[in-house]
DNA sequence: GTCTATATTGTGATAGAC
DNA sequence: GTCTATCACAATATAGAC
């Protein structure tokens, strides 16, 4: 693997599992085998590198999840499938929460690139589950509120399966969705 | 104010607004017009101080939630009075969302009694949820369902007001559970 | 208890040889 | 492009005077 690569994939595991801050560039380019110098030629700061981080978190996350839900057609399983991919992604990542949410608390400063493109990841994930409800719901406010709702219950899945070290946020969450999307999806019928 | 409040309340500032380890000792002791040695005679380390912190952030979060629901006799309304509560909250804190999710995403170390006394927090929260809610369902694996997903309505609305920096989430994860708990509480009269 | 001064280690970043 | 060596500065923590 060449020397950018190394970088990249030592900087992930560390700003993710131990922190952004508590992360520092003497410790990245020695697990990475790389001489400071070079860390430098490729990124000209801890900023940048961390830039760079948050980019790949944002693209590596929405490419698991529209993976997951190319096995489905039905828009309401597609929705509830975000569900299976937060156990997968929950699991193989030791329930260490989001990358993007981590590093957004870390980041105090609000006009940093780093909490600017954050809340744009958040922003387009919100999107996109709206997208998919509308399919479901033609009235455009009430699919936003609803949408908006997996999307609150998505969120707390993320963080509380973290917290807790278990995956029932995420159990209990989806449960909730289903509930949401059943009751609204089929008038009732009297 | 004696010294030893006055660092409390510089540290509290700081590892709230700015971040834990973004804040080094030097500018809490500036900020709070005090002497190193004043400090460390205080606090043995940075991390002890930390305890401090968590300890203060989660019985004044406490207090403060108590104080909201006092108001209110019925269960139903003080379930849903923590919604007012997490407004007051997010308004007074510029939406920089909850002490004790913070301070456990920068410090990733599991061990840490920091992490330990913020899960035991949640925890804490949880279980007063479900206090609430036992006495509206006698049906306790109803009750904890109820409970727990009112949690993560609660959960989520503090988490992305702060992200957003709005309190749009807030209102929605109150009007969620207002439905959850309607539907549940009259069983339908046909 | 509070202060000044200092010790020690680690940080992000740079210069220059190869 | 990658390396070694080094910079200036900030971090936590300690020693000892008052």
């Amino acid at each position: 693997m060449d020397t950018k690569n190394r970088i990249m994939e030592t900087a992930d595991k560390l700003f993710y599992f131990q922190g952004y801050q508590s992360t520092g560039i003497n410790q990245i380019i020695a697990e990475a085998n790389v001489a400071k110098g070079s860390l430098y030629n490729h990124f000209p700061s801890k900023r940048e590198l961390g830039h760079a981080y948050v980019k790949q978190s944002s693209e590596e996350w929405f490419k698991g999840i529209e993976e997951e839900l190319e096995a489905y057609s039905d828009p309401t399983q597609k929705l509830l499938a975000i569900f299976s991919f937060s156990e997968k992604y929950a699991q193989i990542n030791h329930f260490n929460g989001c990358r993007l949410i981590n590093i957004l608390t870390e980041v105090t400063d609000q006009d940093d690139q780093i909490t600017t493109m954050a809340v744009a990841h958040k922003q387009k994930f919100r999107e996109f589950l709206y997208q998919l409800t509308t399919k479901i719901f033609t009235n455009s406010a009430q699919a936003l509120e609803i949408s908006d709702t997996i999307y609150l219950l998505y969120e707390a899945a993320t963080v509380e399966s973290k917290i807790f070290k278990n995956k029932w946020p995420i159990e209990l969450a989806r449960k909730n969705a289903t509930q949401i999307l059943a009751q609204n999806q089929i008038p009732n019928n009297k």
